[in-house]
RNA sequence: GGUCUCGUGGCCGAGCGGCUAGGCAGAGGUCUGCAAAACCUUUUACAGCGGUUCGAAUCCGCUCGAGACCUCCA
């Protein structure tokens, strides 16, 4: 398969083209979320940015294995000794086990990424399924001479690494800048050296997430679950790894670092990230505390929201700009991304409906000119999945379908071959690639009681064809129309 | 402080040296019982100042402004 495809790989900071290991087959690892919380739209920007290098790798032909992990234990507060873990500390709030509060938001983080046509990925490890994988893999990397034991923990020795390695290149980081920008944190005493991270933790007293290791109770450190499960399922070198820009450094400076040390060969080919979500200019993030769940923007409640936003509003939102860049949020600009969506929705409803005939007078230059919009709509996906061009693109195409579906445009002038191929393009690129599933927005209850006035008012009028036309229609739907003397009313068919 | 990114019309947002991005909003028109939709046309741009070039939103420099990472964050 010659590759078209090119992708912007944060390694060398240039977009390549896009050339798997072993193809046809294609490796990706993306971060997940840490399951303490819920989802917010910076997840949800991640998840679909993935979707859509998923969806159309797959497209393209690709036999994608796809893994996002679960982050459920080892990932701390911060980076000092006392800095709790997350879901252990959730669940001490909460008076649950750990594995009740993991459970719980996984399932809502399922739920959300499901109303979003987000596509589950072919394997969901979860960190705490993984500690023998990790232990192993901290083993390896001790043996290696790349990391140190204290006091129960286990630490990577990042200046020993970095005399062999480019620690930093990922992130563009300079060792020295690093030394000299670091903040003085307490208990970083038993590192040698405080850009040093954490393989294994000693598990203190009251720390309720603990395994068993040849240092003693403990648990992993957060950088190397990913290390262990992506060698685990994609092998010590795949195609992709991908998460959001704020893993960049230190989370996937660290990965690198792991696996190199452990397994002696870089993760990763190529390294995708997603860029963040804003609002007002700012960063959207947990530690901000401006961040608006999933659920809120459905349901409208929290006080940044003028309204409710489906779920497909949001996905073309996210999609109307390049991954890479920062997407400002805002009432106005959802408000125009419904309105957007909307109108791909009803080409994807008129398309369906569109039929030709093959025997009219064809005319050349109308079927040039739509082969050439078709063929231009994979230009942006293509070039580093870029789905805003091909999104504007794609309605310039539509508003050829929507002249044909006007009859201002004559479909039967165009050949079978071209017609099918603007249906195709659209149709795929919209619902498959794009992932952009028609909602359904009509409400049946309501249309059931607008034909009930209708049926009334016939029967009032004596009009009893129509009457029994109505009834029909009901019959057809499996409901009756039920008259009382009180009213009128429907039911289903017994 | 270090490293880096960005500043596009009323709003969002593409753009990687020459060719109308696109969506939303506004204006005019076609169609229409009315309306809507749809289609056609159209008004507001590239933070500022220099430079390179036949030509710059796009490359370089400076100034101003916003932000990200260097702790946890998608």
């Amino acid at each position: 398969m010659v590759s078209r495809l090119k992708v912007y790989n944060t390694l060398s900071r240039e977009k390549e083209i896009f050339t798997p290991i072993s193809s046809p087959y294609v490796g990706m690892y993306v971060c997940g979320p840490t399951v303490y919380g819920d989802a917010h739209l910076g997840h949800a920007r991640a998840a679909i940015t993935f979707d859509i290098i998923y969806r159309f790798l797959q497209h393209l032909g690709y036999k994608v294995r796809y893994v996002r992990n679960i982050t459920d234990v080892g990932h701390l507060e911060n980076d000092a000794d006392e800095g709790e873990d997350k879901i252990g500390k959730k669940a001490k709030l909460e008076k649950l086990e750990p594995m009740e509060v993991v459970q719980y938001f996984t399932n809502r983080y399922h739920r959300v990424m499901e109303k979003l046509n987000v596509k589950s990925p072919s394997i969901e490890p979860s960190a705490s399924g993984h500690i023998l994988e990790q232990i192993k893999m901290t083993e390896e990397i001790i043996k290696n001479g790349f990391a140190y034991v204290t006091r129960g923990s286990v630490y990577f020795d990042v200046n020993k690494y970095a005399a062999s390695n480019d620690y930093g290149k990922l992130s563009g980081r300079v060792l020295d800048d690093l030394v000299a920008g670091s903040r003085e944190l307490d208990g970083q005493k038993e590192k040698k050296n405080s850009l040093d991270f954490a393989l294994w933790k000693k598990a203190s007293p009251e720390h309720i997430m603990r395994w068993d290791s040849p240092w003693g109770e403990g648990f992993p450190g957060w950088h190397l679950e990913c290390s262990a499960m992506s060698a685990k399922y994609l092998g010590k070198t795949f195609d992709i790894h991908g998460g959001g820009m704020d893993l960049m450094f230190p989370h996937h400076e660290c990965e690198i670092a792991q696996a190199k040390a452990s397994n002696k060969t870089a993760p990763a080919k190529y390294w995708l990230h997603n860029n963040m979500i804003t609002i007002n200019g700012q960063k959207m993030g947990k530690s901000l505390g401006n961040f608006i769940t999933m659920d809120e923007l459905f349901s409208g409640k929290h006080e940044l929201l003028e309204r409710a936003y489906s779920p497909m509003t949001i996905r073309f939102f996210i999609l109307q700009a390049h991954y890479r860049s920062t997407l400002d949020f805002s009432n106005e600009a959802l408000l125009a991304a419904n309105k957007g969506y909307k109108k791909i929705a009803n080409g994807i409803k008129i398309i369906k409906q569109l039929t030709h005939n093959g025997t009219a007078e064809k005319d050349n230059k109308l079927i040039e000119e739509i082969n050439k919009l078709c063929d231009i709509c994979y230009n942006g996906l293509l070039d580093d999945f870029n789905t805003a061009i091909t999104i504007a693109d794609l309605f310039n195409l539509l508003k050829k379908i929507n002249s044909f579906y006007t009859r201002q445009l004559n479909i039967d002038l165009l050949d079978e071959e071209t017609f099918l191929k603007m249906k195709n393009t659209f149709l795929i690129l919209t619902e498959e690639v794009l992932g952009l599933s028609n909602e359904n927005i009509a409400r049946p209850e309501s249309f059931i009681d607008g034909l009930l006035l209708i049926y009334k008012a016939a029967k009032d009028n004596k009009e009893y064809d129509k009457v029994d036309q109505i009834r029909s229609f009901f019959k057809n739907e499996g409901l009756v129309i039920k008259d009382m003397k009180h009213g009128i009313d429907w039911a289903y068919e017994e």
